[in-house]
DNA sequence: TTGTGTTTTTACCAAATGGTAAAACTTTTC
DNA sequence: GAAAAGTTTTACCATTTGGTAAAAACACAA
């Protein structure tokens, strides 16, 4: 009873397990952004949290799972807006640029997600390789099919749709990768919504210019 | 002939203490190109070369300083090849042409440099963000201020100098970083010359056609 | 109040890590 | 061939890290 709880960590008086979760969640992704997956300490997430290490144990009972569920948060977020083929009537153009402009605003707003994911890649994927493999790829093969149809109906001009999507998923990547390089190169602080919306401007122009055929 | 004794440490390049260094740079530069500086442990590293971790240290007296050497290494190398602005009287096209070609064949040659700096990069700059500002940025505004001339005299659309960089970058870096992904999703065990010759031919067609004005 | 399930704290620990100190061994130089 | 210089090995060590075990505190219903 007189042991007082000092003040130290405030908890949320009324957070739930699931709010807490949360939390933990986005303070992991804020951390694996930074540093990977190894170069990661648990304390360090448990630090962010306010939380002890041992407290965050009690909720993730290992790194890898909490690791796991902080990617798998990012991918659901990707899955739901990275979809190409989706409306039948749309444009080969207006397709594409709202692919560019739903690819550049998950850069935008979930920066730390998109490091995550660099990181594993780098690393070779050792836990997303079955995903891919599973998810991505699938919808991948599609998309690519559906360019090669608009090539062949003579709305694009004869490119490779592979390297379209490469191309574009690295473009709009960078602007969260590597906003430090792209802070710094265009004197600012922190990019804002205005860069994003040049990124998406220059992005769609020159690629829409680049394959359409018959573009002027 | 003259060898002094001075008291001071007087060490002579002797062949194979270069040679040595050498490779213990390169397997750094693997070790720090897939788990990032927090995340490759010393002795990994002295492992990959086959001596001692306390025979590594002798070599390189802590991380941070063997860490800076692969860095550097890597920069070095960029900087040869990735000047822009090199002959006045080539064309627009020309220029972009081969620039894009060379870091493709940056990211070919050295994936995992590419990746120590992609790394590096995610994590804030940290160790390379001096360097970034005192030698990186100066090039990029020359080479901005180049692009917008071709713009001015009609031989660019307008586009956004910047902007354009940022992808042609990530483009590029994109073979080496995201190779993972980028094999698995074009079903190879590893991505060949022949690939990079395809990312070639589709990055330089989409991009002069993205951007020279009146092209067909 | 008390019993029960949940959450947090306290106390540890074994393994890994970056690094020091110095002995032992090898090569070079005179 | 011995001193000097250079290299490698051996022996440690303090700190960090992911993780275990269990006690303590808390929430709440009967």
């Amino acid at each position: 009873m007189s042991t007082r709880k000092t003040g130290a960590s405030q908890r949320k008086p009324n957070a739930s397990r699931v709010q807490l979760e949360a939390r933990i969640i986005s303070a992991a992704e804020k951390a694996f952004a930074l540093t990977g997956y190894s170069g990661t300490a648990m304390e360090t997430i448990a630090e962010a949290v306010g939380i002890s290490k041992q407290n965050l144990i009690y909720y993730f009972p290992n790194k890898e799972t909490l690791y796991r569920r902080v990617l798998r948060k990012t991918l659901d977020m990707w899955l739901e807006k990275m979809a190409f083929t989706e409306d039948p009537d749309a444009s080969a153009t207006d397709i594409i640029t709202h692919y560019i402009r739903g690819k550049l605003e998950l850069s935008y707003e979930n920066p730390d997600g998109s490091r995550v994911f660099a990181h594993e890649l780098i690393n070779g994927a050792p836990v997303l390789k079955d995903y891919l493999i599973s998810h991505l790829k699938p919808q991948f093969e599609k998309d690519v099919a559906l360019v090669r149809q608009w090539t062949s109906a003579g709305v694009l001009r004869d490119v490779s749709p592979e390297h379209l999507f490469f191309t574009i998923w690295a473009a709009t990547q960078t602007y969260a990768d590597f906003a430090t390089q792209i802070q710094l190169l265009l004197g600012k602080k922190k990019l804002q919504k205005k860069d994003f919306e040049d990124a998406a401007l220059f992005l769609t122009d020159m690629v829409l210019h680049g394959i359409v055929a018959n573009s002027p």
